[in-house]
DNA sequence: AATGCGAATATGTATAGACATAACGACTAT
DNA sequence: ATAGTCGTTATGTCTATACATATTCGCATT
């Protein structure tokens, strides 16, 4: 429910004095519609004294609520039920490599070009490049077990990435090496469908005019645009989640 | 950065006291790479020590950033910046009359079908529904300025939304009606991408082929399945999220 | 060497108390 | 009426302290 997978536990299994205890009880009674949405929820301090703990603790259990989507607090206002249940689902976006791992199969890694170019005007200005830079161009094809994956398309800002004009990229994907000489950087993420042309069908071995799952993604360092990048996946590739 | 949008603030704007610039200065060490990924950091007790506030303070920090990806936490073993960044999106899941309306458009529907029936065993599955039982299946369409938004295709599971039948879902859509009558429920969430045939391809007015992005959605209300349904986007809809 | 056990340790959480901050609402001066 | 002021209130956060819990490490025993 939250977007804290780490910290959930089984519900109900704490007891009431904890916050995941005050959590679930918190949550049952918006389920049994004792709190319909729209409603006001008893504030911190009188919650606490009826469910015997410290305010504390009622506040840890209504913050994560909150980060849910579940509840909408405000300073003096006070809580109420989401009237309009924005749900947050919550995506793990994993290095290609570790994703392929993980289903346990091998990673496979080949690298289609690399040139330095001008960029097309959307992508120059999606990194706030200047009229007519130059800017580190890499296509390369991820395989699991042998099977096309995901066809990575990246531009690289060279200024925002030093070093990334030595990296040897057919050796270690782009995607690697960013998060490796780059981690932990902010961005946008969307996703989109596309249909498979001749060359995309060949690189992902499937038939022209499929359906395919496009991620397109940039990524700052919190200063300047990194990189801006379209995954193309496989057919029938699906991104899965919990909410 | 983290998985909690509403407690983000920009960052280095609070003082180094708050627990947000406790969490602003470990990333930009993490990002400075004082601290590069694999590293270990320092407790708590001596973090705490050294930015001169309480270890609850850099506690919550660090809880947030793990949340976020950045860290990885064990207990006795202590924290370390993760060397496998799997970084945590955060996706916004309104209901699609909301969605719609925050575009400023105006939300139009239409139930296309709406029958008791025997669902499809990969979907009786899927409602842990036992062989041969009856479901509720509604098709309809949204509507985004009488342009079409998204075809909804849901079986529901009777006996866990009382009340359903009875419902006027010719008024009111599936989405909404199961929003405001069996709110906050948990399940899975799943994205690809589809081909228009004939029949998607007049719904959604576009050509046959054109590749659509397709969200799959299991809910369950924390003890029973409740709805199985699947959203076929028109073409050119991107789902949009920050990292 | 392998195993089992207990001590040490880092994080996880609960608590009481305090102050900070936002925002509603009433009152006041224009 | 309208705008500005200020007290009240609920949430947000920090602190200090205490205890809980999961692991790891070293030591002793087999």
């Amino acid at each position: 429910m939250s977007g804290a997978p780490p910290t959930q536990t089984a519900q109900g299994t704490k007891g009431p004095r904890t916050w995941q205890g005050v959590r679930a009880e918190v949550l049952r009674r918006i389920r049994a519609r004792d709190w319909p949405p729209g409603t006001m929820i008893p504030n911190e301090a009188d919650l606490a004294r009826e469910l015997g703990c410290a305010r504390a603790t009622v506040n840890r259990a209504l913050r994560d609520l909150a980060e849910a989507g579940v509840l909408d607090r405000r300073r003096r206002a006070g809580t109420r039920v989401a009237a309009t249940p924005v749900r947050r689902a919550v995506l793990q976006i994993p290095v290609i490599r570790d994703e392929i791992a993980a289903q346990g199969r091998d990673h496979g890694y080949r690298l289609l070009s690399r040139a330095l170019a001008a960029p097309p005007a959307a992508t120059a200005a999606a990194l706030a490049l200047p009229e007519g830079a130059q800017a580190l161009h890499v296509r390369a094809l991820h395989f699991a077990d042998a099977q096309p994956f995901v066809l990575e398309d990246r531009w690289i800002a060279p200024e925002a990435a030093p070093g990334v004009l030595d990296a040897d990229l057919a050796r270690i994907s782009a995607n690697e090496w960013l998060v490796r000489h780059a981690p932990f950087a902010s961005g946008t993420l969307s996703f989109g469908a596309v249909t498979a042309d001749a060359g995309l069908a060949g690189l992902l071995d499937c038939a022209p005019g499929t359906a395919l799952l496009r991620l397109d993604r940039t990524t700052s360092d919190g200063a300047r645009m990194v990189t801006a990048a379209a995954l193309t996946y496989h057919a029938g590739y699906r991104l899965r989640t919990t909410i």
